[in-house]
DNA sequence: GTCGGCCATTTTGCATTCATTTTTTGTCCT
DNA sequence: AGGACAAAAAATGAATGCAAAATGGCCGAC
């Protein structure tokens, strides 16, 4: 048995065994359905190493169904852009080059400056007052150098702009190359130069500004800087040896 | 009549060369590969009517093929939006409200505005010269009222700027985008107000003059205002005439 | 000793088949 | 006559089977 497959033999997700607890099902209730969800996920959180092959029948069997189901969820994965489809030759997890990277994180400050201006058309104050929480929740996680509880706030800020941008299509679409690109877990790291933790600060403040105003050209500007410097830091982290224990969690 | 299903004996033979390609050429090969580009076109196209119910079965027989490759380009179609993908009930095509157009030209705006932004850092001369030359076709166009000419150059200027923002990424998610919209059949008619149409051309001159300055955010600024104006024209149109009354049961 | 062709095994792609759910239709009761 | 219930018919969801292509190993040739 010489499995070119790595470590591949693992658990795809605990998934509440088929004890036929679970009818209630907002949208997702068939199978395939399901399967693409936890998919999409076990993808995501990077649980296959890049470029691996996963023959169908091994996932079948790690989720525990047939394979039809399967290449279906296989396909949608493929059109969202997470995994490659090579003709008669399988599933690869997609490998993202450096050059795809600064794609990805240039659409995303597209959509974030896009969020960004849209917000200034209809958000409230309350929104405002929320984000501006948020805003000085991160600052105490910055001031504590407490990076984890930074960037979750960093998150949560982000979202709520493209949320209060009230626009459907656009937060999946966000939501959709957010994902692919959390496969690379660069935000760990990011941002270990304190110098470009603290203009990362300068610039909310500055979009916390701009969103008071209302000023959605100069908040979109201001968006687009702030995700640019961002890729920028990414990827020169991505560029330097990798010394550390990925081991976090 | 209650019954949504209309006679979808149509002959899905189109798959004549459409104005854009597809970014997916590694499906080309396989069958549901091929179903996918057609289906994708066939829907596009507008030939089936929006929330109309599809049987399966019909398509296959349309198709000369089984269910399984159908489905999986259903699939797939359900995941770029085009088409709705109810539980135990079929896939019916989506039908835009008004509220879903706005949010994708909104979108649209997002992306060209995106586009133009990065087009400043890369563009080279000679593709400003033919951008040049395009708009010239079109200046030609207005002035003969060849309001197909205009829209067909139109839309390759906007290609263009697209292409020159080098970014494949951005260019597939704008192409998923305007097949979305492409199903509206706005464009032949959202510029018969010719107080409009001219001012499109000022603001096309706008945009040649900030490209050739490689202003960047100036030009997103202007880009994303022109979109934003062929939205609100587009929209004002749908409201007006109303050709046919989709309300389903 | 290494390269190249041949064959067995595996894997993918598609068709077919089975099981569930939905929809329709027919009948019966009010 | 109209509505409710039930059974038939059809459609969807998932599993299995089968053919074609690919992967890998083996043997022979150079």
């Amino acid at each position: 048995m010489k499995s070119t497959i790595p470590d591949t033999g693992v658990p795809i997700t605990p998934a509440a065994g088929n004890g036929g607890d679970r009818q209630e099902n907002r949208h997702e209730a068939s199978l395939h359905g399901e399967i693409l969800l936890r998919l999409r996920d076990y993808v995501v959180e990077g649980n296959i190493p890049e470029g691996a092959r996963v023959p169908e029948r091994q996932l079948c069997e790690m989720l525990g169904i047939s394979r039809t189901p399967l290449r279906e969820a296989l396909k949608v994965l493929a059109a969202e852009g997470l995994i490659e489809l090579l003709p008669n030759r399988g599933a690869r997890v997609r490998q993202l080059s450096q050059r795809d990277l600064e794609e990805l994180f240039d659409v995303m400050a597209g959509l974030e400056s896009l969020a960004g201006r849209l917000a200034c058309e209809a958000i409230t104050d309350a929104e405002i007052t929320a984000i501006e929480q948020l805003h000085y929740e991160m600052y105490g996680h910055y001031l504590h150098r407490d990076m984890h509880g930074y960037f979750q706030t960093n998150q949560r800020i982000h979202e709520s702009i493209v949320a209060a941008a009230r626009n459907e299509t656009l937060r999946t679409a966000y939501a959709n190359f957010a994902g692919r690109i959390r496969r690379v877990r660069y935000s760990a790291n990011f941002a270990r130069k304190r110098q470009r933790w603290a203009e990362a600060m300068r610039e909310h403040e500055a979009i916390l500004d701009a969103l008071r105003r209302r000023a959605g050209s100069e908040l979109s500007d201001i968006l687009f800087q702030h995700l640019r410097n961002k890729r920028t830091a990414a990827i020169e982290h991505l560029s330097e040896p990798q010394e550390d224990a990925p081991a976090s969690a």
